[in-house]
DNA sequence: CTTGCGTAGTTGTATAGTACAACTCGAAGG
DNA sequence: CCTTCGAGTTGTACTATACAACTACGCAAG
C-alpha cells in the first residue's frame, strides 16, 4: 500500500474516533448548551449575523433541524431575528448579549480543556495541526 | 494573545465543524450501516475481539447504549458473542464474516471519499496530519 | 392585475442515539 | 452463606435529526 493510502487510512480511522469523542466531550462540558446549539450560536456570532439556511448549508443540516434549534435558542434569549432589509422572507439571526456571554463562557471552558490536552505540544506542532484542520474543513 | 492560544482557538473552532461534518458525511455515505454502528464494529474488528464495556470506555458511551447497538449488530448477523474463557460474565464480541465484508465495503467507500478530498495534499502533509490526529486521540 | 414560481421557514411525524437509573446474573471472598 | 462487584440488560425519557407537506411572501411573465 502506497504511503498516501496508508495516511488516508489512519486519518479515516482517527476521524471516526475523533468525531465521536469531541461530541461526547463537549456535551459533558456544558450540559446547559448542547454541542449543536453551541456550534450554531458560535457560527452566527462568527459571521456577525446570518440566515437559518446558511447554518444548514454550513453544517450539512436539514433546514427543519436548524429551524427548531434556532427557535429554542431564541426562546432562551440567546438569539434574536430581524427581518433582513430588502429580503423580507429572510430572517437575519443575531446573537443577543446574553448569547454572547454564553458563547464566551462555553468557549473559555472548552479552550481550557484543549489547552490542557495540548500542554506538551510544541507551538510549531500546534500551529501546524490547526492549519491542517482548517485546510481540511475549507475544502469541504 | 500568544501564538499557542491562537492555535488552540483555531483548533477549537475547527473541531466543532469537523465533528459535525464527518458524522453527517459518513451517515450519508452508507445509510445501511450508521456512523456509530460502523465505528463500533470497526473497533471490535481492530482489536480482534473485545467486550461491550471496552467499547463504552473507548468511545465514551454509556454501557446501555453499547448494549443496544451490539444487540442490533448481532441481530443483523454482523457480530457474535462468545463467553470468555475464565470470565463467564464477560462476553467477547467478534466480527462475523458477514460483518467483515460490511466493514470492508463501508471502509472502502469512506476512504474513496477521503482520497478525493486529499487529492491535492502532498504525501508529507497527509502523513503529518495523520500523525497529529493520532497523537491527539491517543492522549485522550 | 393575476397567476404561478422560487426562496425561506415551519410543522407533522418518525427514527436513531444517547443517558441515567433500576434491575439481573454470576463470581469471588470474607 | 451472604455480600459485594463487574458486566450486561431493560425501562424510560429526551435530543438531534431527516423527510415531506405546508405557509408566506416577492417577483416575473402573461
Amino acid at each position: 500500500m502506497p504511503e498516501r493510502a496508508q495516511s488516508v487510512d489512519v486519518i479515516h480511522a482517527q476521524l471516526n474516533l475523533f468525531a465521536r469523542r469531541v461530541r461526547a466531550l463537549v456535551n459533558r462540558l456544558h450540559p446547559d448548551l448542547s454541542f449543536v446549539a453551541y456550534t450554531l450560536l458560535a457560527h452566527v456570532h462568527a459571521t456577525g449575523g446570518c440566515r437559518a439556511i446558511d447554518l444548514a448549508g454550513y453544517y450539512l443540516l436539514d433546514k427543519s433541524t436548524v429551524s427548531r434549534q434556532v427557535t429554542d435558542l431564541e426562546r432562551r434569549g440567546l438569539l434574536d431575528r430581524v427581518v433582513g432589509p430588502g429580503r423580507p422572507t429572510a430572517q437575519i439571526l443575531r446573537v443577543t448579549p446574553a448569547g454572547q456571554k454564553k458563547i464566551e463562557a462555553a468557549g473559555r471552558q472548552q479552550r481550557t480543556v484543549l489547552e490542557e490536552r495540548f500542554a506538551d505540544w510544541s507551538a510549531a506542532d500546534l500551529s501546524a495541526f490547526a492549519g491542517y484542520l482548517e485546510r481540511f474543513n475549507d475544502e469541504g
